[in-house]
DNA sequence: ATTTATGCAAATCATTTGCACATAG
DNA sequence: CTATGTGCAAATGATTTGCATAAAT
């Protein structure tokens, strides 16, 4: 049976506030208001509202897991220069679960994401570098 | 300009040998014939082998990356039991790499892999899991 | 003779875990 | 009260890196 502890508020509110963020960038975040938090706190209550499915898990081939309040299961843009993920607007394909690739073999999920270098990032963009 | 070492002949080797392996598979199995190699130099020759696209280096969300002497792109089935991967027979989708989805974000590629549980590891397998 | 590669150990990065203490219910 | 959560530090796993030495060209 779980608990409301301050920390679990502060890491929920966290995710809502910030885009897509890692353990770190939910850490750099709630340390601002709450200085004592522990990372473990962090790595530990993301888990916890990762596997009850308030929130979701993404990911990202190299680099850090990132987090979304929103749990429908969507794609992702990860930006090869700043590390930031970006939502991809084409729709979850529930097929690809369903194919059947090899014999015996059961499919749980699928994905897919897409990288390469975000508009802030592209030399083009003179603008200058986020973050 | 690289050179023919004895190690990085035995790696190449090796991933030819094995079926997707990952660094630790290759340093065991090269270790065999050629036990004071060490864990870095697989590791550099991996690296090295895949940027000069001699080898496939494949990103597994959540474990390990894994290589691939096949350097054409393709997608993978990744068990989430025995971590073993699997060539999947859909064709690599080269239209994924030309949407648009945010105006200004340059995709230079994508990665789609499946994960579930392969056929030796299901429960129904009595045979017993491989590895 | 240079320059690249190797082996080793230490360093990094993301994440997890053991443990004693704190606290929500 | 008592189970669950927290903070800290140490552990883990994958991978990288600094450095002195070895080997390829």
């Amino acid at each position: 049976m779980k608990r409301n502890t301050f920390q679990r508020t502060l890491i929920t509110e966290a995710i809502h506030y910030l885009n897509h963020p890692c353990a770190d960038d939910v850490y750099a975040y709630v340390s601002k208001s709450h200085p004592s938090i522990s990372k473990a706190t962090v790595y530990r209550n993301l888990a916890k509202l990762a596997d009850d499915g308030h929130i979701l898990r993404i990911r990202v081939p190299n680099g850090a897991d990132h987090f979304d309040y929103q749990i429908h299961k969507h794609y992702h843009f990860h930006c090869d220069e700043c590390h930031q993920l970006f939502d991809i607007e084409i729709p979850y394909n529930e097929h690809f679960n369903k194919i059947n690739p090899v014999d015996g073999f059961i499919i749980n999920n699928h994905s897919l994401t897409f990288n390469g270098i975000c508009d802030k990032c592209h030399p083009s963009n003179n603008k200058g570098k986020k973050k």
